[in-house]
DNA sequence: CCAAAAGTGTTACCGTTACACCCATGG
DNA sequence: CCATGGGTGTAACGGTAACACTTTTGG
């Protein structure tokens, strides 16, 4: 790329980046994570800011994000969603810089995190050793923790914060985690199983009411037909 | 403004613009209603964009949405949101153009709009005779009326679409036109008053169970404390 | 005078809540 | 052998859905 290039334009413009929340559900801790990158490179190296960085003028933001995440982290095809935009004029001291914000689920953060370009490391944060953040980050980072924990009671993006194959106490100990209330063990297990979206994977030859729970997976097909014909999921 | 003035930078950078769907509610017609304003200026004179524009360098999104909402319709003070950012590379054919997309609500379709800077007309529209419009703004529209059947559910931001003071079947009327559904009267107004969210402005003299229903107010306040005391809305 | 609008009451039903209880097993 | 974790059952409660009924008044 010919870096004497210049581009001029009648009117000033904001530069535009593209930021990512990352969560990932630590089941050992029972926590919810998010990953931070620590910079290896000025400005601001050493920080841990979120994945993400300036967007190019021929892929549109979602392209951006799915870029960064795997250039930054190495995650590829996990669930992301655009969150909200963020735009104070000072929330970079450097110059006017508009960033349009997304969030991401990871399933589990034991995956081995590939540490990217101009990266010098990469590590998952529980919410309450969150280091201080860059700029207007912990506003964002608010902004996603809200819309997660409010999110996974009507659409079933839970499942993206476990593996294909989870027990309905892992799923349980997820919804606790991240509601941060008690939720009545055996009214959640009616609940879910009610809507009929699990495929049980158990081996149906053993009958084993316990030790070791059963194994299932979401059935994100019926899920789909479903919707369609005005079910809605709830927790 | 020195015209002559000229911005470079070392990167090419998409214009922003920020566009504001803005909805109202035709009681008599008993219509949902979006505002458009046509254009008395090239590019693209005569034809029906939502009101919006380009971002200043010095203002944030949600201050270019409300100048844009007064410049344009004379519009102030009225609910306004963040909606969504589109960034399709295509998505304005003259250069590459990313939008913040903000939606509002307006207290009835019946005050007097102000034709403003550059605009021939202002006009509200049923969302059955939206014309043609450009870009992807239909894309936009589809996505705000999305966002507020969704959101009319379990926030009262109905109440921005009537009047300060309304009757029951005035908000029973808004829902079921909204919501695109019969809702039983009885059981609206009981979950309604239930909620202890009303202000009666009644004549309390005068015992009249009928004709001309009771007046009410919607008690942000009272919202506001339940809210923080674990409450949450929901219709 | 009656149809339409506003307001109220009643009942059956169903989902949620708060538990208690069983079973299997690993330490 | 018993504490723990997985799984199931049940009874009371409360909110919702469906519908009937009353009152008032404008045409």
């Amino acid at each position: 790329m010919d870096k004497s290039n210049e581009y001029t334009y009648k009117y000033p413009r904001p530069a535009i980046t593209v930021d990512c929340v990352i969560f990932g559900f630590d089941k050992d801790q029972l926590q919810l994570k998010v990953l931070l990158t620590k910079r290896a490179i000025n400005p601001y190296i050493g920080m841990w800011p979120f994945p993400g960085g300036f967007i190019n003028i021929d892929e549109t933001s979602d392209e951006c994000a799915r870029r960064k995440l795997k250039e930054e982290a190495g995650l590829e095809s996990i669930f992301l969603e655009q969150l909200y935009t963020f735009s104070k004029i000072e929330r970079d001291p450097r110059e006017r810089i508009i960033s349009i914000a997304y969030y991401a689920l990871v399933r589990s953060t034991d995956y081995i995190l590939n540490i990217g370009l101009n990266i010098e490391d990469v590590q998952w944060f529980s919410l309450d050793e969150i280091p201080l953040l860059a700029f207007d980050h912990q506003e964002i980072l608010d902004v996603a923790v809200e819309r997660l924990k409010g999110k996974i009671r009507y659409q079933p993006i839970g499942f993206e914060l476990l593996p294909e194959k989870f027990t309905l106490p892992d799923l349980h100990r997820l919804y606790e985690t991240i509601l941060q209330r008690d939720i009545d063990r055996g009214n959640f297990r009616k609940k879910i199983l009610s809507m009929n979206l699990l495929i049980d994977h158990s081996d149906k030859q053993k009958n084993r009411p316990s030790r070791g729970a059963k194994i299932y997976s979401f059935d994100k097909n019926r899920y789909e037909s479903l919707t369609k014909s005005g079910f809605y999921f709830e927790i």
